[in-house]
DNA sequence: CAATGGCATCAGTGAAAACTGATGTGAAAG
DNA sequence: CTTTCACATCAGTTTTCACTGATGCCATTG
């Protein structure tokens, strides 16, 4: 369903290093050094984004020692294909239909 | 997949506004004028948008006289739940598993 | 207890981009 | 032919937001 839920975790999806962290979270838990290794991103920065990540429900901390574990939530990720799914769905009706509004 | 097309497709549909049409125009085709009148958005920030939306291969054009008609093309769509969903299965996996970078 | 390392917070800066008003174009209506 | 309407284009303004440096906290290490 196109809820502002997912409308929020679109705008939260859109930046590219965001992005690129879920990508690289998709395959295996990492902490911060890990990512600040794989994107070349400084600290701070990357600190920033999984800030945003995590108020989105898009990932999760799981402390360990001095580090911090990040891991994806993917019932955000599977949200989001069902949405994009269904929306692909009604458009190929609409279309094979040939419903359109008069003007 | 998770390819460049697609990022560009994320970030072209996470402002608020675009995503309201492809929303809208998923059930039916519209012109602009239909579109002013459903979001209350001015028509040259509507033309603006739908401009970004039809580079993007999210819709195509389809003129009719002196209105013109936008409609949804599902593949852009389809790509972007079909992403969203691996994404979301890999992360499963990862996640039942266990599977995690030591630090 | 000091020193170090991993990470978060905060305020400031710069760049990308959404929004607007003015204007142009092409098609239909009169 | 003139007017009107749907829509596009463009330049300017404003707003949003990614990025940075400085700093602080907490846990480990020596």
């Amino acid at each position: 369903m196109m809820t502002s839920a997912n409308a929020e975790l679109i705008r939260v999806l859109a930046d590219p290093l965001r992005l690129r962290i879920v990508s690289l979270l998709a395959h295996e838990t990492l902490c911060t050094t890990h990512l600040v290794a794989e994107t070349g991103a400084r600290q701070t920065n990357l600190s920033n984004h999984l800030r945003v990540l995590r108020e989105a429900g898009v990932v999760e901390t799981e402390p360990c020692g001095r580090f911090t574990y990040y891991k994806l939530r993917p019932a955000a990720l599977e949200s989001l294909g069902a949405m994009f799914g269904e929306l692909a769905a009604t458009a190929r009706t609409t279309i094979e239909t040939d419903r359109k509004r008069a003007c």
